[in-house]
DNA sequence: TGTACATCAGTGAACGCGCGTTCACTGATGTAC
DNA sequence: TGTACATCAGTGAACGCGCGTTCACTGATGTAC
């Protein structure tokens, strides 16, 4: 019936090693936590030897870095999707950020790798940096929308405020301390309730 | 002049030691991340064997609940010092979030360890728990001044906003990337331009 | 089409390291009488 | 006030562990002629 190497269809070489180590990477942070990742268990969890990632990356930081950008392509992905078939520049907006939200509360362990502070300085790894920059790319183009009229200045403004609510909020209810103060099933209204008390324009 | 025994002016009791690893610990985890602090080097900081903690703390996760709970405590500090002699509400709650920003951008690795995701389940540290309930009394009681006439659930919303915005900006700002869309200095400026963006209104 | 050879992408064993934690111990302190 | 003794809070050596990384190696693949 079943003979042992029937699990070992494998050839010798992989052929396409480095993504199944990202891909392995990704489930298992996502199983296990960020403290629990190494680059041993993601070699084994893939099938192959403690010397093979070696290959394709420079060091551990080197695959989190790939792994990091793998993440916020997806997260530009789920973005887009949510606020798909939302015209309005506002609208678009909050469902951008219900996006964001979304993304990380299904992901924690792998949002939580994103945002280590050790690929926090852009320049060492442009993969990351350019995945990074498709979501940011999305918000702040949404808020020029918003503002047609605004000078370049306030729209910064504004888009930091909306990138620190979103950004806050996500990780407020992925360290479950939003649930504390409020209802957050369904996410999407919860997200799109906070969003509410953001107003683009500086008022003072 | 002196002698090799000079520093060595501590008797076999140390007399407070516990208090002395929390502020090495937190001495520590400034100076080199959360990465690298130890409990071993904790120990040697404060110029103690390596065992000597385990007669203070159950093990190392403890003694990170109570170096976070300290942090908690001057976090609550910061926001009542930098909130002090404004009585109007909302003008109370914008310094409220700039002493959480200010506190966090000054001590942003000692915020990490606070954040970890590890101490987020309340019951575990119930000193941890009540540390951490301060400043969110104190932003809670803000948001009900500026809301006297609310719901008890708008109410709820707007504080879940407000902590959001302010708990987002914080942690864009200590990774560096508040400062690719915003000119950050003086924080104090940046901070309440920020905020300013908060409505604590629902709106729609 | 066949062969020699360079290169690529694996293997498996080993290295050294720092870490959390335990254990039997010992010096210092507090207390009962 | 003095003494016996329990308890507290240190010490230092050792344990085992998982980790990142290196190294000489080898099987598979691609290419020049």
């Amino acid at each position: 019936m079943s003979t042992p190497n029937d699990k070992k269809k494998r050839t010798y070489h992989h052929g396409d090693l480095k993504s199944a180590l990202i891909i392995s990477a990704i489930s298992m942070v996502e199983e296990g936590g960020l403290d629990q990742l190494s680059l041993r268990g993601v070699a084994k969890h893939a099938g192959v030897s403690r010397a093979a990632p070696y290959h394709h990356f420079s060091d551990k930081r080197g695959m989190l870095a790939a792994v990091a950008a793998a993440g916020f392509k997806a997260l530009a992905t789920n973005m887009l999707e949510k606020a798909e078939g939302y015209p309005d520049a506002r609208e678009r907006l909050d469902r951008l950020g219900y996006g964001y939200v979304d993304f990380s509360v299904n992901r924690p362990d792998l949002f939580r790798l994103m945002q280590g502070p050790e690929f926090q300085q852009p320049g060492a790894y442009p993969d990351l940096d350019a995945a990074r920059s498709e979501s940011a790319n999305s918000l702040m183009a949404t808020i020029k929308a918003c503002l047609p009229k605004s000078s370049e200045e306030d729209i910064r403004a504004a888009a930091g405020a909306a990138w620190s609510i979103v950004h806050g909020m996500t990780l407020l209810v992925i360290d479950g301390r939003m649930a504390t103060i409020l209802d957050i099933d369904p996410l999407e209204s919860a997200a799109l309730r906070i969003t509410t008390h953001l107003n683009l324009f500086a008022s003072d």
